[in-house]
DNA sequence: ATGGTCGACTTTCGA
């Protein structure tokens, strides 16, 4: 069986209900994570989402900042969430019951991440927020030690890392090496953290090194498109034992939705996709 | 040139 996954930072999901509701009725992902919610847990348009099909829904919200949200038409069994330094709502844990009848195979846990932006300057000496995004970061490494405590359990990990960590998800590695997002020692910590489990960066899995892959662009900058200053701050990753059922990149498998970029009052990120084939799967 | 534009919810913060 195949599962596709979408994780979209949709700044604003009440201001936004109908630019999800179309991506969900043109893509039909069978779990959508959003990030950027700003909204609190009663505000959340489970309603809208429920018509369309996506029963199963988790949501961790606050007021006005932050937030994040799982949208599903498999079932969802909430797990325990990363303590936030600042205590903000970053972070829905779930595990994802595909198929009972597969066994071990037939289900995967999903956390869905929203991590700090990080300010402006690349030194927590200067910058609280800056030293708020490492030490989320190293919060979700303290958080996967124990849940792998009992082996691989199947894990997927998306969400808005704000971290764009190879040389082409910026669109110029040499003018983004002092743009936090970019900098040398968060790359490096966020590389620490996909190693520390040998996660797998889906996008990165079939497209060639130097291909530029972006799911996010300034509001910033006019013609910001035409010019296509991105950088890819969504991210789809997996653990060993699902990276057999990563689908190649194509129609069907990994995908950005870079059109989405240009809808009417867009978010400044797109939509990302990854189908998994369960099936695939030795048992 | 240290700007620019969003969104939530205030007289400003976070991105």
């Amino acid at each position: 069986m195949k599962v596709s996954i979408a994780t979209w930072n949709i700044n604003s999901v009440r201001l936004r209900e109908k630019t999800v509701l179309r991506f969900l009725q043109e893509e039909q992902p069978d779990i959508l994570c959003l990030q950027e919610i700003k909204c609190q847990n009663d505000q959340f348009p489970t309603k809208a989402f429920r018509a369309l099909g996506y029963d199963h829904i988790e949501v961790a919200g606050m007021k006005a900042y932050h937030g994040a949200a799982t949208i599903s038409k498999l079932p969802l069994e909430r797990l325990p969430t990363v303590f936030c330094p600042l205590d903000h709502a970053r972070h829905v844990s779930t595990r994802v019951v595909a198929d009972a009848s597969m066994g071990d195979a037939g289900d995967f846990e999903l956390h869905n991440f929203y991590v700090p932006a990080g300010g402006d300057v690349a030194d927590r000496e200067v910058n609280d927020k800056f030293g708020h995004k490492l030490d989320f970061l190293e919060a979700m490494r303290v958080y996967f030690e124990e849940r792998f405590t009992q082996g691989d359990r199947h894990q997927v990990i998306v969400g808005d890392f704000n971290i764009a960590p190879h040389e082409n998800d910026v669109w110029s590695h040499k003018q983004l090496l002092k743009v936090v997002s970019h900098t040398p020692g968060e790359v490096a910590v966020l590389e620490d953290l996909r190693k520390s489990h040998d996660f797998t960066d889906t996008a990165r899995l079939f497209a060639n090194d130097d291909d530029k892959l972006y799911s996010w662009w300034s509001y910033r900058a006019k013609d910001v498109m035409a010019s296509n200053r991105g950088r890819r701050l969504d991210h789809i990753w997996v653990s060993p034992a699902l990276k057999p059922a990563v689908e190649a990149v194509g129609p069907d498998g990994h995908t950005i939705h870079v059109g989405a970029r240009i809808w009417d009052k867009p978010s400044d990120h797109v939509p990302v996709v990854q189908v998994l084939d369960l099936g695939a799967l030795s048992s």
